[in-house]
DNA sequence: ATAATCTCGGGCAAATTTCCTGTTGATCAA
DNA sequence: TTGATCAACAGGAAATTTGCCCGAGATTAT
C-alpha cells in the first residue's frame, strides 16, 4: 500500500511529537518532515511535496493562515488540514477561505485526526463536528449583520461604552441625558442580543468596533 | 534505577500522547496515568499517588490552577509543573501559589521538559527561560501586573468572567454561591482599580488572560 | 400628508453592585 | 499550642443600575 507522506506544522514540539507517535502506528502514514513554524513550513512544502499537510494555526510570529494561503499558491492542490485549539468557527472559515481542506480541534479524538488526514488526501472537505455545530448554529443565528440594525445615534454611543467611557462621560458629551445614554445601552444590548458588558466588548472587538492595538498598549 | 511515576493532565489527546511518547524514551519515568479535566486529575491522584504531577492549565471547566489547589490541599507534598501555552508571567505566579512547583512553557524544548521533571521531582523549583526573563522584567520594571495582587481564587473567577461566563454559571462549575461569585467580581474590580466590566474586560485583553484570537465563546 | 422611525427621557420594579459583616479553615510565627 | 493573619465563603442592606414600559417632538420616507 502506497503511504501517505505527511509534513507536520507546529510551533509546540510536544504537539509534534505527539503527532509523530500517533501516526507512526498507523502503517500507511509517513512524517516526512516537520516544521516548527510558518516559513519553514513553506520551504518544506516546496522541498517534500507531502500529501498532506498538517499545520496548527496559532503560531508564532507568522500566522497559520498567512502560510496556508502562501502555500497554496504556490501549489493549488496542495491538501491543508489545520489542526486548531481554537473552537471559534471564524477560524475554520478563515482557514477555509485560505484554502485549507479540512479543519479539526485538538480536542478531537485522536481518531478523528486520523480519519481526516484520509478524507483530506482523497479531496475531501473534513470539519470536526463541534466547528460544524457551531457554524451551523451562526448561520441560522441573526449574527452577521447585527450592527446593521443599531441607528447612528445607538452605534455612535456603542463606540464610547466599549471605550469604556462612563455614562456620565457620554451623556456629558453628547449633551443629553444620562438616562437616554442607559436607555440606550440596553436598546444596544437587547438589538445586539447580548446578557452582559463583557459579552458586548467581545462583540465589538469582534466586529472591529474597537481598536486592538490600542488597547493592547 | 527507580522509575518517576508521572501522572499526565491535558485536555488535548493529541498532547497526551506526545507527552507519552516522549517519556516512555526516558528509561526512568513512567506514565501511571492520564487525565483530560480537572476533575479526573484529581480523583487520579488521589488513586495513584504519582511522583509528579504536569498539568496543562488552559482546560475546559474546572481550571488547571483550581485543580492545582485541590490537589496540594489533599496532599501537601506534591509536585506538580506546570506545562503551558502561557507566555504571560501572572500565570505562573499564579499556579506557583496554587502549589506548583514548577511553569514551562509548551515551546519549551522536550529537553527542557524533562528536565524539570527531574528537578521537581526532586523538590527543586523550575522555570522555563522566557518565563524566567518574563518575571524579572516584571519585578525591576514598573510595569509590575496588578494581576499579581489577586488570590488564586479570584484569578480563576477573573478568567472564566471575562470570558463572559455568566456568575451563575461560574457558582455552579465552582460549586460555590452566586453570591459569592458577585461578591468576589467587585473585589477584583477594586483590586485592579476599574470601574465597569468594560474597563475590565480592556485590561483582561492587556494583560494576555483573554486569548484575542479566540473571542467568540 | 401620513406613517414610520429616530431621538430623547421619565417612571418604576427587579436585579446587581457595593460595602459591610461574620464564619470557617489553613498557615505560621512565637 | 495559641493567637494572628489571610483566603474563601456567604448573608444583609443600601445604593445604583438594568430592563422594560411609555410618550413627546423631530425627522424621514412614501
Amino acid at each position: 500500500m502506497k503511504s501517505i507522506k505527511i509534513l507536520l506544522v507546529d510551533d509546540h514540539a510536544i504537539v509534534r511529537e505527539g503527532y509523530h507517535s500517533l501516526l507512526q502506528k498507523q502503517d500507511n502514514m509517513e512524517v516526512i518532515a516537520e516544521a516548527s513554524n510558518g516559513a519553514q513550513a513553506y520551504l518544506y512544502y516546496k522541498e517534500y511535496k507531502p500529501d498532506v499537510t498538517v499545520m496548527d494555526i496559532s503560531m508564532e510570529g507568522q500566522g497559520g493562515i498567512e502560510t496556508i494561503s502562501r502555500i497554496t499558491q504556490l501549489d493549488s492542490k496542495a491538501k491543508v488540514l489545520v489542526f486548531s485549539m481554537h473552537q471559534n468557527p471564524s477560524f475554520a472559515v478563515q482557514a477555509t477561505r485560505a484554502g485549507a481542506l479540512g479543519y479539526i480541534t485538538k480536542s478531537s479524538d485522536p481518531k478523528v485526526l486520523i480519519r481526516a488526514i484520509y478524507d483530506v488526501q482523497q479531496n475531501k472537505y473534513t470539519l470536526s463536528a463541534d466547528i460544524a455545530q457551531a457554524l451551523a448554529l451562526e448561520k441560522l443565528g441573526t449574527d452577521t449583520t447585527a450592527l446593521d440594525q443599531l441607528t447612528v445615534r445607538e452605534f455612535e454611543i456603542l463606540r464610547m461604552l466599549v471605550e469604556a467611557v462612563s455614562t456620565q462621560d457620554i451623556a456629558t458629551t453628547l449633551n443629553i441625558s444620562p438616562k437616554t445614554v442607559a436607555n440606550t445601552h440596553y436598546i444596544i444590548k437587547r438589538k445586539l442580543g447580548v446578557q452582559s458588558d463583557i459579552e458586548l466588548t467581545h462583540l465589538a472587538i469582534k466586529m472591529n468596533i474597537i481598536n486592538l492595538l490600542d488597547l493592547s498598549r
